[in-house]
Formats: structure tokens, C-alpha cells, sequence
DNA sequence: CACCAAGGAGACAGACCTGTCTACCTTGCG
DNA sequence: CGCAAGGTAGACAGGTCTGTCTCCTTGGTG
């Protein structure tokens, strides 16, 4: 019963972006997302004209998600912005931590595409630049000096705890990032 | 004159390096290898017996080059441990303005091949373990209250930077990192 | 000189990938 | 009913990649 109540590009979508996350988008195939969601090549290519499209779909995709949860979840962390700034840490660290956690699906994306030019890129900088605007938000609501410079200190130390979680498989990065957070809030 | 005084294996292991950095390792095969170091394929498998050895060796090669250069740049930064730390970021800004910066050569390994068994992986974690060794003297020299625990943070900034650099192309990052890290030293 | 190891040049096998194409099946609707 | 649209199944073309193999040249050494 209930047979497949969405229609077969949603499958695409969701079944491509668990590989392509999974596995690496240069490491997934056509034929493995095909295979993968049983559905007809005809018919994939009848909603994504090129693997480039369905990478670009697939990214912008995750983009709207992944803002999403992470906005809610910083919601639920406190109370005070400056609960809530330094609680997007223990938000990250608890992704981190997640066994099926594979690195920053954005930072992944850029570095395993070489060209700059593809469309992937352009969704990432976007996720950054959301990052940024809702750090900018919060800093302000925080009564932080120079919200601005501050933005971009804190997307240093988002990035640096991604690499750590990814490079080194470590969650704690985000502990160090929280504490460092705390001071330059401090010092500001 | 001077006909080629570095044997074949150097020449395969300087060519594969750049190419390797310029292009990234996915995007280059073994057959654009030889055809720009001039080298027969059966000579590039006599020294190197598959791609990912050669990969190995590239990245180790690497590595001693690019410590080697980062530690003697940082030297000439100043005198007292505290200008020497705070310069390593002005040494880095200048490796992110070079026109020929494609971002960190060992992040980029590590996001590029997915597999974290992949021996590359082990020379960019060395990479991140030496710097921060490094950092330790510094910071033990500067009287840096938690050198371990400041390491780490030095980590996510330099890593952050890094990040800024390659996907938004913008060198300032490494700005940024100084002063938080001036900060963090200051607070400590 | 004779010999041999190292290298140059490149064909080739086998695997894999994207994207097209044919052939058939189901379903909703005028 | 008839039929168009969207789906399944999978063969296939054309390309790329790694790694092997054969044949030829050259330079150094006993």
C-alpha cells in the first residue's frame, strides 16, 4: 500500500544527494543513482537534462534543507543571541558526531568540483553568505561590537571546524571553536 | 647544455605535483603525466607502480617542500614569538594572493579522494600535526597560557582561511585570522 | 666489441562513464 | 475505444582512464 506517493524526480533527488554525499559526486554514477532508486535511465534524464543539472538540483536541494534545520536548531539553543551564537557549536558538534556525518556537503562539493565556474560553486558561496547574514543577525541582537568583521571571524571558525571534523574525524573542533567564539565575543 | 640533470622519477614527481596542484588530482590522468613531463609511460610505472602511489609520493614531497617554506617564511616574520605567530598569517596571505594558489594543497587531497584510508590522507593529517607542533613552540616561547589548547584554535583559523581563500578566492581570510587570533592571545 | 639495463613511443585490453535510442508497458482521459 | 504521456528495461555508441605489453634506440661497462 501507499505505492510511491512521490513522484519519481523527488526520488531522484533524494536518492542522488544521499550518494553524492555518502560516496563523493565525482565517485556515483549515473547508472548507480539509477540503480539505486529504480528508476529508468530514460527517465531520469527526462527530468535532468545532464549529471552537471542533476548535481546543481541536488545541491540547491540540500542548500534549503540543511538552512533550515540548522536555523531551527540554533532557535532551540537558548534564549539570549549570545546563547544562541555560541550554541550553533554545540548545534555543528552534534553533527559532527553523527556516525553518518561525511564533512560539510558544501565544502565537499567546491573542492571535489575543480572548475569555479560550475553552479555547485555558486550554491555554496550562497550557503556561506546565509551563514553569514544569520551570524550577522545574531551578533547584532547580541550587542557585538563590529557585527560585520565579526561574521567573518565566525565563518573562519565554522569552516576550520568542518575541516577538523572531516580531516581528522574529530567533533570536538566545534568545542575549541565555541571557546574561541566566546572570547572574541568577550573582547569585543 | 644542461641536457635535463634530474633524472626521469624527479622530473615525473615535479610534473605530476603541479599538474596534481593546478588541475586536481581527479582531473588528471597518468597519460597527461607523461605527455608533459616528456616521459614514457612504461618509465612512469617502473618508478611509480600505480597512480595512487604516485599520488603518495607527490603528497610527501609536498609536504617537507611546503613546512620547509611555511617555517623559514615565519622565521623571517620577527623576532619575538608573539610577531613570529601573528605573522604566520601574513605569510599566508601572501601564498593566497599568488596567482597560482588552487587553494590547500593537502585540504584539497583529502575532500578529492573520498576513501580516508587513502595513505594521502596520513600526509595531510602529518601536515596539520607538524604545523601545530609548530605552533605549540611558538606559543609555549610567547607565554601562551594553554598552548595545546591555543593550538587547536590556531588550527580552526588556519584551516578557516584556507577555505575563504580557495572557495571565495578572497586572500583577506587570512586578515581576519590575525586578528582573532591577536584576540585569543591577548585574552589568554 | 658485445651486451644489457633504462628509456622512448605507442598499441592495446578491460573497465567504467555519460548520454541516446529502441521497444514495450501502464494509465488517465476525451 | 484510442491514444498520448510518462514509465521500465536495457542495448549501444563514443569517450576516458589505468595499467600491460611489444618493439626500438641509446649509452655505459666488462
Amino acid at each position: 500500500m501507499t505505492p510511491d506517493p512521490i513522484g519519481p524526480r523527488q526520488k531522484i533527488l533524494e536518492t542522488a544527494s544521499e550518494l553524492f554525499y555518502q560516496k563523493g559526486i565525482q565517485h556515483v554514477g549515473i547508472n548507480e543513482v539509477i540503480a539505486t532508486s529504480g528508476v529508468a535511465k530514460r527517465t531520469l534524464y527526462r527530468w535532468f537534462p545532464s549529471k552537471d543539472q542533476l548535481i546543481e538540483e541536488v545541491m540547491k536541494h540540500r542548500a534549503v534543507q540543511w538552512l533550515h534545520w540548522f536555523e531551527s536548531a540554533v532557535e532551540d539553543q537558548g534564549k539570549s543571541a549570545k546563547d544562541r551564537l555560541l550554541g550553533t557549536f554545540d548545534v555543528l558538534q552534534r553533527w559532527y558526531a553523527d556516525p553518518k556525518f561525511r564533512g560539510c556537503p558544501f565544502i565537499n562539493a567546491v573542492l571535489e568540483i575543480a572548475d569555479a565556474n560550475h553552479p555547485a560553486h555558486h550554491v555554496s558561496m550562497d550557503v556561506r553568505e546565509s551563514i553569514r547574514q544569520y551570524v550577522i543577525k545574531l551578533a547584532t541582537e547580541a550587542g557585538v561590537g563590529d557585527p560585520d568583521a565579526f561574521s567573518r571571524q565566525y565563518l573562519l571558525l565554522i569552516g576550520g571546524a568542518s575541516l577538523v571534523a572531516t580531516i581528522e574525524g574529530n567533533p570536538n573542533g566545534a568545542e575549541y571553536a565555541r571557546r574561541a567564539l566566546s572570547t572574541l565575543i568577550d573582547a569585543s
